[in-house]
This record gives C-alpha cells, sequence and structure tokens, in this order.
DNA sequence: GCGGCGATCCACT
DNA sequence: GTGGATCGCCGCC
C-alpha cells in the first residue's frame, strides 16, 4: 500500500485546537516488537502549553519531563501516569511552543490479535481501545517510545480519507483535569459523536 | 532526600 | 460508587 503518512507540515500547524478536531479520523499505526497494529482515532485532547493549566508545559514550564512537547511538532510525547499507564500524545507546533494532543480513543483496524494478547483480553470490545491507557497497552507504546519521530517506521498516523464533518464530532470538557481550575472546563476534548469507540461515553 | 500526587484502569461492593 | 495499584516527576524552603 502507497505511504500516506501525514506530512511534518500537518503536525507544525499553529492550531493546537483545531488540530485536535482534524487528527479524528486519521489512522494511528504502530510497528512494535515486529507486530504492525493500527486504529482509527475516535477522540483526541488538545493542551496547549503557554496558556493551559491542564498542561504539564502550563505556562511554558520547562522540565526534564515537558522537554519533550518544546521540541519541533511531529514527534511522540509518552509519559507514565499513576505509575501504570502510558499515555500518548503528539506533540505539535513549532519549537518551543509546548502543543500537544493526547490520543485518547481508536477503533481497531489492524492486528486484533496482537492488541488482544497485550491488553490480555478475549473480545474486541471498545474496552480494548477506548482510553488513553488501554490503547496506548494495545499499540505496544510505552515511554521507550518517547520523542520519536511520527514521520518514521515505528509510531505514525496515516490519513486513509475518512472523513467527519464539524456536526459528526462533539467538543466536551477534557477528562481528568479537575485540578486546572477554570481552565478544565474548555471543550477540548473532541470525539465522533455516534462511535462506541470513545471513552467517558 | 523525600513526600504528595497524577491527562487511568480495574475489581469489588 | 469507591478504593487500590504503583512510580516518576516536581517542588520543598
Amino acid at each position: 500500500m502507497a505511504s500516506n503518512k501525514l506530512p511534518l507540515s500537518f503536525y507544525q500547524q499553529s492550531n493546537v485546537v483545531q488540530l485536535s478536531k482534524k487528527l479524528i479520523g486519521k489512522v494511528l499505526c504502530t510497528q512494535i516488537n515486529g507486530k504492525l497494529t493500527s486504529g482509527l482515532i475516535t477522540e483526541t485532547e488538545a493542551y496547549r502549553g503557554y496558556d493551559d493549566k491542564a498542561s504539564h508545559a502550563s505556562g511554558g514550564k520547562r522540565t526534564q519531563r515537558t522537554e519533550t512537547m518544546f521540541k519541533n511538532g511531529g514527534i511522540s510525547y509518552v509519559y507514565l501516569c499513576y505509575g501504570i499507564h502510558h499515555l500518548f500524545n503528539v506533540v505539535t507546533n513549532t519549537a518551543n511552543k509546548p502543543d500537544a494532543v493526547l490520543i485518547r480513543a481508536i477503533k481497531p483496524l489492524q492486528g486484533k490479535e496482537t492488541m488482544l494478547q497485550r491488553r490480555n483480553a478475549s473480545a474486541n470490545s471498545p474496552s480494548l481501545t477506548a482510553g488513553p491507557g488501554r490503547l496506548s497497552q494495545a499499540l505496544g507504546i510505552t515511554t521507550a517510545n518517547d520523542a520519536l519521530p511520527l514521520t518514521g517506521s515505528t509510531l505514525w498516523i496515516e490519513d486513509r480519507g475518512d472523513t467527519f464533518s464539524d456536526d459528526m464530532i462533539t467538543a466536551k470538557p477534557r477528562i481528568g483535569v479537575d485540578y486546572a481550575g477554570d481552565h478544565a472546563s474548555r471543550p477540548w476534548r473532541f470525539f465522533i459523536h455516534d462511535s462506541a469507540w470513545v471513552s467517558h461515553k
């Protein structure tokens, strides 16, 4: 199949909120430990570092962990949450503008057997890949995959021509960011309205 | 050096 | 609906 990976220019757009919506319907792929797995992105959240109390890079806060977010867009940002879950983000915008999109849910497309094994599951149901910790586990993504180029051959995103119009996408406040005060209510979580493959129905 | 706390998930009541 | 798992990050002052 011809490569239809999203180009670097896609990730370097400056409006991370718009970009979060555009990532809905794209296909996230990994080739890890020799296994190809992929899924249609059904849910995303935008984190805008310089002006977002919910972001790790809030106010442009630069630390060892957030350094990845300050790099040029088009790479991964993977970090460990609650000591257990590896959460996968797409770094966007250009260098020194710490924006990222958290991928919160996918619908499995390729490598379902591999995903079932990695998740220790027996049925292809939304609990397999709906939720940021779940999809990372299903795709084999860990913090070892942090700061990898999304134009490479380990971790990438394709456009396979599936488009979703604005009225098929719902915008709601983000999940698990109550600590962010007034910014917690920003409608920066996007998901396919009628899809079963989303977290927090 | 150390303590509190997560962009979560699962099992149990 | 509630709580435990589990560990790296960050700020302490």
